[in-house]
DNA sequence: TATAAATATGTTATATTATAACATAACAAA
DNA sequence: TTTGTTATGTTATAATATAACATATTTATA
């Protein structure tokens, strides 16, 4: 059985791409039915502007485009709107890049296991059972009870290294 | 045996922290003899006061501190010590808190791997092989070369439940 | 429907984190 | 002892993020 579960692949990993963002975004639309929380015109904006790429988004870059399609966006617009879409669990933040990715698994509290390839800036995501499970009981081991948990790997994706090699 | 090797434990476990705080110093000295690298008064000064405590420490708050003991300090000198630190493996950088801890086992290119406790605010470092050696298989299977780690589990640490429970 | 309450967005200002670029100083090697 | 290298000083600014309060929109309730 094979237990990594790629949620979402590198970009060079053959699809298309407008798949991955109509299914977000659909799928973001009826889990915010179901949760009774409201994806309003800008946060579906955003979201689809983080869903632009695999590659992680800045949130300047996202505001430099409200800005062209509407004067008002200022930093606080990108911020609540990814704060909204993080919390939804539709958004992961990559911490070691201050930008943001989307997530194609919004089911609430699961773990942010990314692989990060430096040559390419793709984040592919991870939903890795066994290795939150490991970590999980070497918490347990020492009291500690786990809130959250970020893994970001950095490396070079094998398409990258197939390209170069 | 016991895999999780804790380098650095929370705050409320009982220590004497100026032991910790000397010996790291004591081996950064001799990392950096034996390496041919230059632990300047500066960059000793700023390793000092990083482990001041078992509490990240930003870069900001040491910088406030240096400016008191010497007029010339700014940013760059701060983040240029940091920097140094971090490529000596002394230091490493908590990514999600933008924020600073001493790493007390200073061999280059050791995975960085914290439990962050979010009521009192410490981060205690791993080093745990299984967890590397799991990630690293999941990294080879999927044709991806790793060349940094970063695990950063937030929770509430056991010395914090006890109080609170 | 009208009103109130809650939620979302607009707006201005500022806080926080980090780096660029160039000048000077200290150290190490020749 | 001068030359190259590394480290620090200095000024300026870039990049990331939040505070605080005003207005608008939506939802719930009278």
């Amino acid at each position: 059985m094979r237990k990594t579960n790629v949620i979402t692949p590198f970009k060079k990993v053959s699809h298309v791409h407008q798949q991955c963002s109509d299914a977000a975004l659909s799928a973001a639309e009826d889990t915010c039915n179901s949760r009774g929380v409201r994806l309003t015109k800008l946060r579906r904006r955003v979201l689809e502007l983080v869903w632009s790429s695999h590659e992680p988004v800045k949130a300047y870059d996202i505001l430099d485009i409200l800005r062209d399609e509407h004067s008002g966006s200022a930093p606080p617009t990108v911020y609540r709107a990814l704060e909204f879409l993080q919390e939804e669990g539709m958004v992961h933040k990559i911490e070691s890049l201050n930008a943001y990715v989307g997530c194609g698994a919004p089911d609430h509290n699961h773990a942010s296991q990314f692989l990060i390839c430096q040559s390419c800036g793709a984040a592919a995501e991870m939903n890795d059972t066994e290795i939150r499970n490991l970590i999980a009981n070497k918490a347990v081991d020492m009291g500690f009870k786990i809130d959250k948990e970020i893994i970001e790997v950095k490396g070079i994706c094998s398409q990258c290294s197939d390209k170069s090699g």
